[in-house]
DNA sequence: CTGTGTGCAAACACTTTGCAGGTGT
DNA sequence: ACACCTGCAAAGTGTTTGCACACAG
């Protein structure tokens, strides 16, 4: 996986530290996160406007992407590598929320399945996001 | 199509002037609303609250369900009929929102398609979300 | 040195809650 | 008559904007 840093510079962007801290939390959580949730999050010692404005910016450039959600906040994730932004951005993979433990988290591996649109419908992104209760909290 | 007053006597609920107001933008519209859009349909005169009261009670009954959006406030749609609410509560058609009008439309004719989930995830509702352009815009 | 990033304060938007009074059944 | 519904005020949360200062390159 790369690192902060290196993602940071290969999208010419500043290297700061609420940038490298904030990236480094995506990095290690590999879930979703809110924004909310980054500031509780620790290490990230920056301010909430800062944070907002640190992922406005990393969207711009298609290192995060917008994750939909339920609770009306929204939610961000670490685009794949092969992302590069701009119009055509898709995320073909599912996102998995669970309802015990709130945590949403990208399944990767799973990828969306076509679907049927009728004639006039021009796509552009597709958000799929499956609520249920994941691995861990099924054990319990 | 049912009408306002029969739906609300099907679900036990008083038949208010605000809830049949409400109702009858869902039922002429046929699109999901926010709680913003409902308020400035034409003919509903009521309070902001009544407004998000009501939609919760819907929600509730089964006559409404959540549509994701990626703008952090959530929109409502018509259930289709055959639903009533409880513990399982799926959709099984697509949303799709328009990056030019902005509506988001049910498709209800388009089912969602099966998903391979990995072992130990139990699902218990799906969203899905496409974003393009509608076929009126397309068309301009 | 220069343009960009950050923090603070404040505004804005969306949603929920408490309470008093009004309305459907 | 009674329970439920509504409107108003206010508070709670999520997000954006303006401005002065700080910092990376």
């Amino acid at each position: 996986m790369k690192q902060a840093p290196e993602i940071l510079k290969q999208h010419q962007l500043r290297l700061t530290q609420s940038r490298q801290d904030i990236l480094d939390v995506f990095l290690a959580q590999g879930i979703a996160l809110s924004e909310r949730e980054l500031e509780d999050s620790v290490g990230v010692n920056c301010d909430r406007v800062t944070i907002y404005r640190t992922l406005s910016t990393f969207m711009d450039r298609g290192i995060l992407h917008k994750v939909l959600d339920d609770t009306g906040s929204v939610k961000y994730a670490l685009c794949p590598s092969d992302c590069h932004g701009g119009e055509v951005h898709r995320h073909d993979h599912v996102h998995f929320k669970c309802r015990d433990c709130g945590q949403t988290i990208c399944l990767d591996e799973v990828p969306i399945p076509a679907v049927n649109l009728p004639k006039g419908f021009q796509l552009q992104e597709v958000n799929m996001l499956l609520e249920g209760t994941c691995t861990k909290c099924s054990q319990e």
